[in-house]
RNA sequence: CGCGGGGUGGAGCAGUCCGGUAGCUCGUUGGGCUCAUAACCCAAAGGUCGCAGGUUCAAAUCCUGCCCCCGCAA
């Protein structure tokens, strides 16, 4: 028998989820999403991405500013769901929220739980250089993705990918996943696997000031920054005197006796300028630039940079000055 | 009505203040040079200057309205 399901979901990374619910043979009833919020350029009241999502199918969308608010605790009790899905919604999930469907609530989660419980799993995993991440689906439980695990994948993160090429990725295999999930839920209970609390990681919401580059740092851990922190808030720099994002970088392994940096080169400089990237010095190490945003512009090729800018060896990137 | 930057051959930019021949770097195409090349030399093609209206003998440039992109801030 068809499960009827509620999707709790908020981001672009939710959306496959939905999408792929909606086309298992079970019911998605009702979507649950953060209420719009002003965003965006000139403050204007956007809806989420699952709203729109939601809404583009004919499906009923509750937005409750709480959740612990009386009518729309019995609103979705009224619903009679048999399992909640849970998808990068974005607030905790009160107690009494979870004791309502009949076959409980679980989440996608986007990383290898225990490993980087929390809200920015994909980030803090490229961040951290991690070379494979995943997805879990886990029981939705009062404590912060603590949950047993009912399903993991696992994904290997490519050495330059960065969060935003990882993300969709992630998303689509959770969502496959999840569905899978929801298959064999629809038959009887899923074996769960308490995860080894030994092991927890957390990974926190990101901040505007790690943003900044610090030269002074090994060149796979400023290229694990650039990687990591995309789309948002993307790892910034000042060159000749203005502020700049960049957005690619590749580590630069080759020992060339050409590009041997003396100790003398301080941190930030960049020692060689070629048809496609910037190479700057770190402490230690050496990293291509291969793509960077301009104030004001979209991201563009080094390549396509240097024709409109003059760049020299010898110049510096400096570090943004500390807001 | 949050603040600011921008839209000029395929790409990145200059030119706009002070109206008067459409410019630079790169790419593309053809040719040359070279053992060879992403190197170098020569030549060529390619543009409704975001859209619409206005002012003017003349508008990329000045005026008005609109569309789109980006950063900051939330």
């Amino acid at each position: 028998m068809a499960l009827r399901l509620a999707f709790f979901g908020t981001p672009d990374f939710a959306v496959p989820s939905l999408l792929r619910l909606q086309e298992s043979s079970h019911a998605v009833v009702a979507v649950i999403t953060q209420p719009d919020r002003p965003r965006g350029r000139g403050h204007k009241l956007t809806p989420s991405p699952v709203k729109a999502r939601a809404q583009a199918t004919g499906v009923p969308v509750f937005q409750p500013d709480r959740l612990k608010d009386e009518a729309f605790l019995s609103a979705f009790a009224d619903l009679r769901v048999d399992v909640a899905i849970v998808a990068a919604y974005g607030k905790i999930l009160p107690k009494a929220l979870l004791d309502l469907p009949r076959l409980g609530m679980i989440n996608v989660h986007a990383s290898l739980l225990p490993r980087w419980r929390g809200a920015a799993p994909i980030h803090r995993a490229v961040l951290a250089g991690d070379t494979k991440t995943g997805v879990t689906i886990m029981r939705v439980v009062p404590a912060l993705d603590a949950g047993p695990m009912l399903a993991t994948v696992e994904l290997d993160i490519g050495p330059n990918e960065t969060t935003a090429d990882l993300e969709p990725r992630v998303a689509d295999a959770g969502a496959r996943l999840l569905v899978d999930v929801v298959n064999r839920l629809e038959t009887g209970p899923v074996e769960e696997t308490p995860q080894d609390e030994s092991r927890v990681t957390y990974a926190a919401r990101l901040e505007r000031a790690e943003s900044r580059i610090d030269w002074n740092q090994p060149a796979a851990a400023i290229h694990n920054q650039i990687r990591g922190l995309q789309p948002w808030p993307l790892a910034a720099a000042m060159l000749q005197g203005r502020r700049v994002l960049l957005t690619r970088s590749e580590l630069f392994e080759v020992q060339s006796s050409k590009f041997e940096v003396s100790p003398s080169v301080p941190p930030g400089t960049i020692v060689e300028v070629d048809a496609n990237a910037l190479v700057v010095s770190c402490a230690p190490g050496l990293l291509r630039i291969v793509s960077i945003q301009p104030e004001g512009r979209a991201a563009m090729p080094v390549r396509d940079f240097l024709n409109g800018r003059h760049v020299t060896a010898g110049e510096m990137l400096e570090p943004l000055p500390v807001a």
